[in-house]
RNA sequence: GGCCCGUUCGUCUAGCGGUUAGGACACCGCCCUCUCAAGGCGGAGAUCACGGGUUCGAAUCCCGUACGGGCUACCA
């Protein structure tokens, strides 16, 4: 078997999309699963919409993917350049060889002539596509209209005794299409750039592209690119073509879904490997069991036979989940490496205030990472640490601070923190274990009072480590700071006649 | 309209002629417990879209229907 060269072509109109990142997956899995080569183009051929901004944030997505190509910008490669608006003449040459077999003619018909025709034809008879006329048109004349400046697109002609076009497709099996459905497509504009199937087509044979392992949406074009192929007397590539994935609703992913782009991903604290993770399994998977897997061994167990071939409905829940998973599988100084820039891009800290903190950090990781499913949660759950003084929720307070002897509660844990040495959490959960029996209170409401007197909340990391990382100053001053709350309140009820 | 593809718990999927139709997410309950998580245990949830065949036997093979999607552009 020859070398597999794989390619993903996206087109730089947007940034990477979640479906276009699960097809750079595939191609990159199956690339590297068969020592072959991936290759990454970038199908610029809509100058109205193709920005630089956004092939370089193609370019990001997949590096934070963790995907890497072979040829393309910023690698090389023998077979570039690798952006098709740098391959014009490639593309006028391949006219040329489909023009030399007799397959391609000038179309002078204009695009209002032509979707009167569409319509009509259509809804009669059924009819799809264009009716040739202007292949019936005599050769000489014709040349003298192109010469004359006339505006023309050039079309394929799709050959008059074929009957039908098939292909045996990696993920669905033998694909047929009769050739009467299939219409003299449009291979350059009257503008001299080329359309999307004529141009994927020269590249591919010219970038010798083995397997094109795409979306379904392409599934239809394929047969008249094989006939493109053919007329280029190359040999035709296999085709793989990846299911759908849809919005929850069994909708096109769209805005309307939320998040599309991989960055929007990343941007919401998910974990590159979480994501590749998730994608990797939406439409393939391992065997009956296997929801964890890495990349390695992704490309050691990669293959189209166990590529589903129906549509996925993107499942944010499972995605979330996984990202848990992954980010409680991290270590410590890894997760604390991650924890960084959420914590400075929150503000809660600056890089200064971070220098040194490192042990801080690491006694704090495992406590945040247990309970956040996304890198942002992080922010809120652990910001009572980084300020000074918190102020304490309203629907808190009448929690877990209204109950008869609160001021005194809090006082005697105040007082019963003074004395561990150390302030260690140990050192800590002595101290206070022992005041709901001396208070008579149960557990939970001596523990949710000193809860929400230093975090201002009823949910929280757990108590002990948490004062540990607060410090006895900011702990005891935040308790003092919660009577003092405690005595206005009282102030304010006894004003107002409440008891 | 025409052509093509698809259809297994709410969701992702396993299954490739004989299974009590398996797993995961979500959901519910219990345990653990200073809150929240995490974790452990258990539960509910799929007449395999529908109708015909083929077969001793069909979620698995064939045909049809319905529904969904794609293409039918001088978009990709």
């Amino acid at each position: 078997m020859q070398k597999v060269r794989v390619r993903f072509a996206p087109s730089p109109t947007g940034h990477l999309h979640i479906g276009g990142a699960r097809t750079a997956i595939y191609n990159w899995a199956f690339a590297r699963h068969n020592g072959g080569t991936f290759v990454l183009r970038i199908d610029d051929t809509d100058p109205e919409r193709s920005t630089q901004e956004n092939v370089e944030a193609i370019l990001r997505g997949l590096r934070w993917l963790g995907l890497d190509w072979d040829e393309g910008p910023e690698a090389g490669g023998e077979y570039g350049p690798y952006f098709q608006t740098q391959r014009s003449d490639t593309y006028a040459a391949a006219l040329e060889t489909i023009r030399a077999a007799g397959r391609a003619y000038p179309c002078f018909c204009s695009p209002a002539e032509l979707a009167l025709k569409r319509d009509s034809a259509r809804d009669a008879r059924g009819l799809s596509g264009y009716d040739r006329t202007c292949r019936c048109l005599d050769a000489d004349s014709a040349a003298s209209r192109v010469e004359a400046g006339e505006p023309h697109v050039w079309r394929f002609a799709v050959p008059d005794d074929l009957n039908e076009v098939s292909f045996e497709d990696a993920i669905r099996g033998n694909v047929t299409f009769p050739a009467s459905s299939l219409d003299d497509l449009v291979l350059v504009r009257s503008d001299g750039t080329p359309t999307y199937n004529f141009a994927s087509v020269v590249d591919d044979a010219l970038m010798d592209i083995t397997h094109v392992i795409r979306g379904d949406d392409h599934l239809s074009n394929t047969p008249k690119q094989i006939l493109l192929f053919e007329t280029l007397r190359h040999p035709v590539p296999t085709f793989a073509h990846l299911p759908m994935i849809w919005g929850a609703d069994g909708k096109r992913l769209s805005k309307r879904h939320g998040a599309t782009s991989v960055e929007a991903y990343r941007d919401s604290g998910y974990l590159p490997e979480a994501v590749l993770n998730y994608l990797a399994l939406l439409g393939w998977s391992l065997d009956a069991e296997t929801t964890l897997i890495d990349s390695r061994t992704l490309v050691e167990t990669f293959s189209f036979d166990r590529v589903s071939s129906n549509p996925a409905i993107f499942d944010t829940d499972k995605l979330e989940w996984l990202n848990g998973v992954y980010i409680r599988a991290l270590d410590v100084d890894e997760f604390v490496d991650r924890m960084k820039p959420w914590i400075l891009g929150a503000g809660l800290a600056s890089a200064e205030e971070l220098r040194g903190l490192d042990d801080w950090l690491r006694k704090l990781a495992p406590l945040v990472s247990e309970r956040a499913k996304r890198m942002d949660e992080i922010v809120p759950i652990i910001s009572f640490l980084f300020s000074q003084d918190i102020a304490i929720a309203p629907d808190a307070a009448a929690k877990a601070l209204s109950f008869p002897d609160a001021a005194a509660t809090l006082t005697a844990a105040r007082d019963a923190l003074q004395t561990p040495p150390g302030f260690r959490d140990s050192e800590i959960e002595a101290a206070l274990r022992d005041l709901p029996a001396a208070l008579e209170q149960k557990p939970k409401t001596v523990f949710q009072a000193v809860r929400v007197a230093v975090t201002g909340t009823t949910v929280s990391l757990p108590l002990f480590e948490s004062l540990e990382l607060l410090g006895r100053d900011r702990t005891v001053a935040r308790i003092s700071a919660a009577l003092t709350f405690l005595e206005a309140r009282a102030r304010v009820d006894a004003a107002e006649g409440r008891t």
